[in-house]
DNA sequence: ATCAACCTACCGACCGTTCGGTAGTCTTAG
DNA sequence: CTAAGACTACCGAACGGTCGGTAGGTTGAT
C-alpha cells in the first residue's frame, strides 16, 4: 500500500461523499486497511484534502502553461486551454471535484497555502484573454468577469456530465468554445 | 421562535460550513435555544434540508414561470431570465448556495421527492431556448447542452460573487447575456 | 537487529436524536 | 369567576453511535 493508493482512495470517497461526510473508515475500507493504519502514510484528514487540492491544481497549472506556450492565434489558443481544462476535469473527476467542491472544507491555516496557487492559475486564464485583447481580436470589457464566466461553465460540468453520455470531452469543449468565442470575437460590423 | 426562523438560520450556516459540518447545536446557538428544542419545530436535520431546497425552488420556479409568461422577444425574454435568475440567486444566497451546493447531502429517499421538480424547473429554461430556436431568433444545435451552459455560469458566480464588489446583480446579470445572446443568435451573415 | 508496515485496542469529543419534565397560556365546563 | 385539562414552547440529561486520532505491540523482509 502507498500513499499515492491512499490518495486516490480518499479522492473517490470525497467525491461521492463530501469531505465531512466521508470517515477515515471508510478511506481504510476502501482500500482494505484498518483505520489506524491509515496513519502510518498520513498525517490527518485535512493534510489527504491538501494533497488532492495540490496534485489536481499542479494538473491544470501544468496544463495551462503548455497551452500558453503554444504559437497560437487568440482565438485557437483559447480553444486549446478550454479542450485541455475540460479534458484533465472529465478525465480526472474525482480530483477535480474535490478542488472544486470540497475546497471550502480546507481549515483556515491549509487554506492559506492553497489561495496562492489558485489565484496564479486563474491569473493564467486572465493573460490567455489579455493577450486576445491586445491582439484586437477579442472584445472583452472585464477581463476578470470573462474569466469567471469561463471558468464557470467548465467547472459546472462536473455536476452533470456522464461518461456513457452522447458527448466527448473533446466534443464538449467544442461547443462551449463556439458558444464563448462568438461572443469574444470582434464583430465584422464593429469598427476598428 | 418560528420553525422560519430555524430554518432561515440553518440555510446561513449551511452555506458557511456545508450540511455535514453544521450540527443541529450550531443552529441551536444562532436562535439561542437549546438542541433539543429544535425538535420541537422540525423532525430531523434532513427535514430542514429538505425544506431549504424546496424553498430555493420555489422561488425559482414562480420567477421562471413569471418571464415566460410574459409577451417579449425571445432574446428579450432570455435576458429577462438570466436577470431574475441571478437576482434571486444573489439576493437570496444562503437559500441558493444550499440548493447548489449542499443538494448532494440529500439522503435517497428524501432525493426523489426532490429530483422531478428540478428536472422541472430545467425543462422551463429548455422551453425558452426552444421557442427562440422555433422562431428562427436562435442558432441551438442541443438545447439541453446549451441550457446547461447557461445555469453553469450562472450557478458558479455564488461561489466568487461578493457584494460588495464593484457589480450589481442586474450588471452582472447583464454582461451575462451580453456574452450568451452573441453566441446563439443567428448571425447576419448566415443564411436562413 | 532494524525498521517499515500494519495491527488491536482504545481515547475523549461530538454527533443527531429521544426522553421526561416544566413553565406558561389557552380552552372550556361548572 | 374559577379551576381542571389540554396545548405550546422549551429545557437538562442522557442515549447509542461515530468521529479523528493515538499508544503500543506484532509481523516480516532485509
Amino acid at each position: 500500500m502507498t500513499r499515492d493508493e491512499i490518495l486516490e482512495a480518499a479522492a473517490q470517497i470525497f467525491r461521492q461523499k463530501g469531505y465531512h461526510a466521508a470517515s477515515m473508515q471508510d478511506i481504510a475500507d476502501a482500500v482494505k486497511l484498518q483505520k489506524a493504519s491509515l496513519y502510518h502514510h498520513v498525517n490527518s484528514k485535512q493534510e489527504i484534502l491538501l494533497a488532492l487540492l495540490d496534485q489536481a491544481l499542479d494538473l491544470l497549472i501544468e496544463g495551462m502553461e503548455k497551452v500558453l506556450a503554444l504559437d497560437l492565434p487568440p482565438e485557437e489558443k483559447l480553444r486549446q486551454a478550454m479542450l485541455t481544462y475540460l479534458q484533465i476535469m472529465l478525465e480526472e473527476r474525482d480530483l477535480s471535484s474535490v478542488l472544486l467542491l470540497e475546497y471550502r472544507s480546507l481549515e483556515p491555516e491549509y487554506r492559506q497555502r492553497h489561495i496562492p496557487r489558485r489565484d496564479h492559475y486563474e491569473s493564467l486564464w486572465r493573460s490567455l484573454l489579455i493577450e486576445g485583447a491586445e491582439q484586437g481580436v477579442f472584445v472583452i470589457s472585464d477581463v476578470a468577469l470573462v474569466s469567471r464566466f469561463l471558468l464557470g461553465v467548465m467547472n459546472w460540468t462536473i455536476t452533470w456530465y456522464r461518461e456513457d453520455g452522447p458527448l466527448t470531452p473533446a466534443e464538449l469543449a467544442q461547443e462551449c468554445a463556439n458558444l464563448f468565442v462568438l461572443g469574444l470575437k470582434r464583430r465584422k460590423d464593429e469598427d476598428g
